[in-house]
DNA sequence: GATACATGTGCAATCGTTTGCACAATTGTT
DNA sequence: AACAATTGTGCAAACGATTGCACATGTATC
């Protein structure tokens, strides 16, 4: 009644005539060969039958794991983030792990909150979409040897996993496509410097634009300090008013040129007529806008499913030496982009 | 070091200089209060001091309770869900409890392989998204006095709780503005009638659609058999074909209403100019659509924090009664709806 | 001042698995 | 044929918390 049903492995033991012990070692892929073939079919045979489960918290409280990972994330709402969660429970519950999730809403004392009780539920290792470059709480995971994997955004910390877009890439697909265009002179709507994926994206712009044929300038960036379309009203709306010449803006996420699209409306301007534009993530929909986004986009599946391998390996061989991997985006070209 | 420094309850009792039991009890709300406040005191000290948590698997074990909810979703990269599970996590985790997620793909097996796996770890409740109108999960789950709500769709079972949209009402809400605006012949795109909630449109559509005015023709609901953009363009493009007269698409859900924008381009009529149509869900970005969708609003949030207030409360009243709970949704006026 | 009762704390068993150790049975070696 | 090595299984002790029961105290009652 209270244990509802539950069979445990004694009764399976009972069933067959073998000690507990012999039922769980067959049980256990690792002492499967100790045991006999013969008395190890059967037990398999009766625990079927039965419909055995082995009780995670019996075997979390001898072993001192539990098969449970935490996988923090600013917010499941935003639509960059359900694609990585998903790649990341494929990932895992093919390794027999478990997530639990936490939203965050990128405010520290939930992201410490978060972690404190994911660790009070003995989590095997943390999963992090939430780093920001310099972010305390990765050193103190590394510290206490809590086996960490960062996914999408990365952090300045050495010593930690990472699976992240190449961003550098991404942005240069963007600058190369407008080129192609014929455009010159490209503005760009910066992400928040905190985060690696603003700073990255950045960084790549300014390098790809040193290339010949095209014209930089170091007025034609706008910063933000949120990946949001708000952020990118302000930032596209305070360039155009700026009264720099341009023809194209690279924004750092699409968000940011959904925001975009908002300023140049408003401007009584046009896109891609007046001003091309290209985002950063593909979002669902942004084939649907009017104009359609031309953006990079980005493997997120592939992301979480990288992470989770890479957190299992993580547990599994705990001093593999941390690598920071990148997966290669793509360009996807719509309607918001045109010939100059 | 393999334990991580862990403080367990009998290091804070020798360092107080009582007995675990006792340690035990004043942590314990409930049991505190056959403590003497002063050693009471004491112990909270140096727990606190010592950073003690209480280790859930020990916890689990012995009481055969987790503080953990399975939680079934189709896909979570469908964006639906996200707010539903926001809301359900926000709900259980301000009463100490945890979710972990499963996505099933609307795949029978991979719903009772995770309910399999959720059991194993002993999950205290169950709330379901997944529920077909017919489910012998759901039945099983009762069996078995496993607590579980459902949210967003609910089935024709017996004695389970449940918290979806208010679907009769929301149809109603979008056929009395089409009536307003001088629909008369109206169509309806069906969802799937396995699914509660494709069901309870089609029974809404029929029962408004009796109301004076306006003309009802059975031969005007087309059916699909997934809340998909496929199945809208089929059932779209079945309608126009069939030469029947309508002015106006009344769609089960917003993906089918995309469907149905791309069977009248493909017709060579236009939205709103030659036919109305509406959604249903609000799914982000649709108001960004040419034409921006006329939906209805479904308060998912709410939907899966009043299911996680549910769950917890017949967790700790295993024998409170069902209730089915509906949700008022919303009519959103946008521009895919206008006068004949 | 003896008896009954309440109160606070300790004792020890228990939850279901895992795993080091012991030991019997089998096989291999000389 | 005696001994060593190997193999397969059983035994029992953990893991850390909870909780029914027992038992000292201390207080109330007559």
């Amino acid at each position: 009644m209270s244990n509802r049903n539950r069979v445990t492995i004694r009764e399976v033991a009972e069933r067959v005539g073998v000690h507990p012990s012999t039922v769980s070692r067959v049980l256990n892929p690792v002492t499967r060969g100790r045991i006999t073939p013969e008395v190890a079919d059967k037990v398999t045979t009766v625990a079927n039958e039965l419909g055995y489960r082995p009780n995670q918290a019996a075997r979390g409280l001898r072993t001192n794991r539990s098969s449970t990972i935490g996988v923090l994330i600013p917010d499941i709402t935003n639509p960059l983030f359900p694609p990585i969660i998903r790649g990341i429970e494929d990932g895992l519950s093919a390794n027999g792990y478990t997530a639990i999730l936490g939203n965050t809403d990128n405010v520290v004392s939930r992201e410490t909150d978060a972690v404190a009780t994911m660790r009070a539920r003995q989590v095997d290792g943390l999963i992090l979409a939430t780093a920001r470059r310099d972010d305390p709480l990765i050193a103190e995971c590394l510290k206490d040897r809590l086996p960490v994997v960062l996914v999408n955004r990365t952090a300045d910390t050495d010593g930690v996993s990472s699976i992240v877009n190449d961003d550098v890439l991404g942005i240069s697909l963007a600058v190369r496509h407008l080129k192609e265009l014929g455009h010159r002179r490209i503005a760009h709507i910066a992400g928040p410097r905190t985060l690696s994926t603003g700073n990255a994206r950045r960084e790549g712009f300014l390098s790809v634009m040193g290339a010949k044929e095209l014209l930089p300038d170091q007025k034609l960036i706008a910063e933000t300090n949120a990946f949001s379309e708000d952020e990118g009203l302000r930032a596209a709306a305070q360039l155009i008013s700026d009264g720099r010449e341009f023809t194209a803006i690279v924004a750092a996420n699409d968000l940011l040129a959904l925001g975009a699209y908002e300023a140049i409306a408003d401007a009584g301007l046009s896109c891609p007529g007046d001003i091309s534009v290209t985002g950063f993530n593909d979002m669902p929909f942004v084939d649907r806008l009017s104009p359609p986004l031309t953006t990079i986009r980005i493997p997120h599946y592939e992301l979480g499913r990288e992470a989770a391998r890479r957190l299992v390996e993580l547990i599994q061989t705990p001093d593999s030496p941390a690598r920071a991997t990148t997966l290669r985006p793509e360009l996807i070209v719509r309607g918001s982009t045109a010939e100059v």
